[in-house]
DNA sequence: TTTTATTGATTGACTAGTCAATTAAACGCT
DNA sequence: AGCGTTTAATTGACTAGTCAATCAATAAAA
């Protein structure tokens, strides 16, 4: 019973379908098939909006890095002062969404497969370029160093993440406080 | 030409293979084939010494785990002071041999692979453990929170590995003082 | 003769991707 | 409004390839 229009329906779902998959398996092993079951579709189907399995597992961090741009653009958008907007960033860092297990092993997926697959590496380092640069425009008015400082931080995000992700008793809370008493210390040294 | 005593041997040469195989290819998209073909034998003689695929990977998961520990046991022989000992382990953690291209492999294979594989998990956060223990230990003497502030170096040391590692113009020493001055800042740190 | 080392050949299962065929909506023409 | 045509959606069935794991057989050392 084909219906028009379906195209941006059916891509939204196998993308949340792969989402939802990685997050079950918590790798990168995961068929098209599996995938196309839980969107509610024949694998040729998912084929044929895609094109291939690369294409869909693309798409799919390309929404999970576009979800937490999103969320970090709100975030800044509340903050009125300096402080604020870096504190903002950290606080997006450690959202509860950042941390279901979905997004968790689509993280970590994504740092492994930058290995092998030039463009999963583009996409990471955009998000890591764009992290910096938020950082640093944060940073400007409050530190003596904003680059050298917003590099620091930047860093010391994704490893309290990665050490949070990994702990059983994940609390984003600590690693977030962490790295909010870090970035007070980094901005109240003169060094 | 069966000759007795060939087991460590074997073993040995499936694992040094292994990650050469993962470096070659970037991910865990690695054959048992491709990884005796290149430790020259069969497949069923890799079978038969290790019994499964995922025992070489774990095999050659701990090799480079205890490779590191080991470097960073050497390093911290040779300081004398506490700053010394805390210094030595961050070096320890941007030495040449943690960037060849296995090894970073390798190590973004340990992260993605801890989500679906207990005994990966178990690996990584013994190296973690390991971490913190022995910055805690240097740091108690020259810092009013160890604790915190090996929380903190640790996960800094991890994010400025990832962010190396992912950089094409990959340059560990400029990720080493980064490290350091930021050991510097903290141990300066009153509050 | 027992044990260890070793492999070629094979099996069984799985998987990405293709394709022809089907259904019905949309469109154009009168 | 009716009718034929094009187009989008959809899938079952199939292909071709891969891979982990097994096993029976062989060779030589103990």
């Amino acid at each position: 019973m084909p219906k028009v229009g379906m195209e941006p329906i059916r891509r939204s779902a196998l993308v949340q379908a792969t989402i939802a998959e990685i997050g079950a398996a918590g790798n990168l092993g995961v068929t098209v098939e599996q995938i196309a079951k839980r969107a509610g579709m024949s694998t040729a189907l998912a084929h044929h909006y895609f094109g291939g399995k690369d294409q869909i597992f693309l798409a799919a961090m390309r929404h999970i890095l576009r979800e937490f741009g999103t969320e970090v653009l709100q975030a800044l958008g509340q903050a009125t002062t300096p402080f604020a907007r870096a504190s903002a960033i950290v606080q997006s860092s450690f959202a509860p969404s950042c941390f279901a297990p979905a997004t968790i092993s689509a993280w970590m997926t994504l740092y492994a497969q930058s290995q092998s697959s030039v463009e999963t590496k583009r996409l990471l380092k955009l998000y890591q370029r764009r992290l910096h640069s938020n950082l640093t425009h944060a940073l400007r008015p409050i530190s003596k160093h904003p680059e050298r400082d917003a590099h620091t931080l930047a860093a010391l995000i994704d490893g309290l993440y990665l050490r949070a992700a990994l702990s059983s008793a994940c609390d984003p809370k600590d690693a977030c406080d962490a790295a909010l008493q870090t970035l007070q210390t980094l901005i109240e040294s003169d060094q």
